[in-house]
DNA sequence: CCCCTAATGGGTCTCTAGTTCCGTTAAGAT
DNA sequence: ATCTTAACGGAACTAGAGACCCATTAGGGG
């Protein structure tokens, strides 16, 4: 049952095999949004793609692993980080845009159901992983230029400060279930450089 | 298809019903720590209580419906907030309770297993979500003592400082799949203290 | 202790997700 | 342009989840 996912490896990755899978890519997403991975059919995929379901079938192991590539073609899109000159906009700059990206109905929809998927499946455990490793890594910078510029004190976790801004935002999404706006992510942001600036990110 | 998954409201909550019940119940952890949510069968849970099929079907609406009664049972066993006459080990008390329930086997797995639920269910959704405002009420007494007797600043929000302390381990459990140690617990207890000691989380 | 009926359980039926088979289409090499 | 074969798609098949019917069991009131 292992296919290869990825469009990398076909061995003949023409126009059409190419506009398929993206266009399956493509109908996953609205599916998510319509009914959540729980809701997720191969079938239904298929037919909202105007592709046989055979052919979802044969490239995909089924719907944790179409989860599981759409997450990985995800991380691709990702952004840099934000270089402001300031560690407090760099910050808030990081916390909006993991509250744009939830917020954002196929973007959103397509991490829960992700998460979702990672609670039974590990091929989208490993995707999920893979993409906020990679996010944390980057975004980390943002620490490590305030560290050099003398705003953040010697020795300070830059991962772990970019974690501490998404934490709090994703326990609400996928735990508490409370909303969340623009004002729980700036919070989130403060609270973070707060800490920080005392020194609770030093390992 | 309105069922009432509670015993209350039940006309005959006797021995047989409860024992059913019970079994159920019990019989749908074992299944979540085996498969997972996605997983789930009805059947299955049936059979391993041995309990006729046709019975978990009347009385629970589904899968989702499952889950969300195991997590209303859960809800009614969850700890009275630490007291230890000092914020800093009630905190990290917290942050212990937290790691002692996600790294439980059982019990972890009912937590995953119902917010995986809580993506599509609202039934789990709700039952999720008012776990955790019971929980998050009764630990903020821990930070309320704490202001009265001054180690806390006065406005300090306190419901806030135990979603800060959870968010972070329940981030790496369901988002990065980053291992939850006891290091991580006590970190995380610690940067909220060290916040909440600098005002960042006064309203 | 006996009766009434709520509650359970076996058996069956249906419907849909997922699988397999094989003919058809179109990349892309020559 | 033409040929080879990778990739696609229609259709039939299988299995398992969930719904339903009706006979059986056991609370709990009288």
């Amino acid at each position: 049952m292992e296919q290869d996912s990825r469009l990398a490896g076909t061995v003949r990755p023409g126009g059409r095999t190419a506009r398929v899978r993206a266009a399956v890519l493509e109908a996953t997403q609205d599916e998510l949004v319509l009914h959540g991975f729980h809701g997720l059919s191969m079938d239904a995929v298929a037919a909202r793609a105007g592709v046989g379901k055979t052919t979802v079938y044969r490239r995909w192991a089924g719907a944790a692993g179409l989860v599981a590539d759409l997450m990985t073609e995800l991380a691709d899109q990702s952004a840099a980080h934000a270089d402001t000159g300031s560690i407090e906009e760099d910050l808030r700059a990081n916390a909006l845009s993991v509250l744009a990206a939830i917020t954002d109905e196929r973007l959103g929809a397509t991490l829960q159901a992700v998460i979702a998927a990672a609670t039974c499946d590990k091929e989208a455990a490993a995707a999920l992983s893979t993409f906020y490793e990679r996010r944390i890594r980057e975004w980390g910078k943002s620490v490590d230029l305030a560290i050099r510029r003398g705003e953040l004190p010697e020795g300070t976790d830059g991962h772990e400060v970019i974690r501490a801004i998404s934490a709090p935002l994703y326990y609400r999404l996928l735990v508490t279930k409370e909303p969340v706006d623009k004002a729980t992510a700036e919070r989130s942001a403060t609270r973070a450089l707060v800490a920080a600036r005392n020194g609770a990110f030093i390992d």
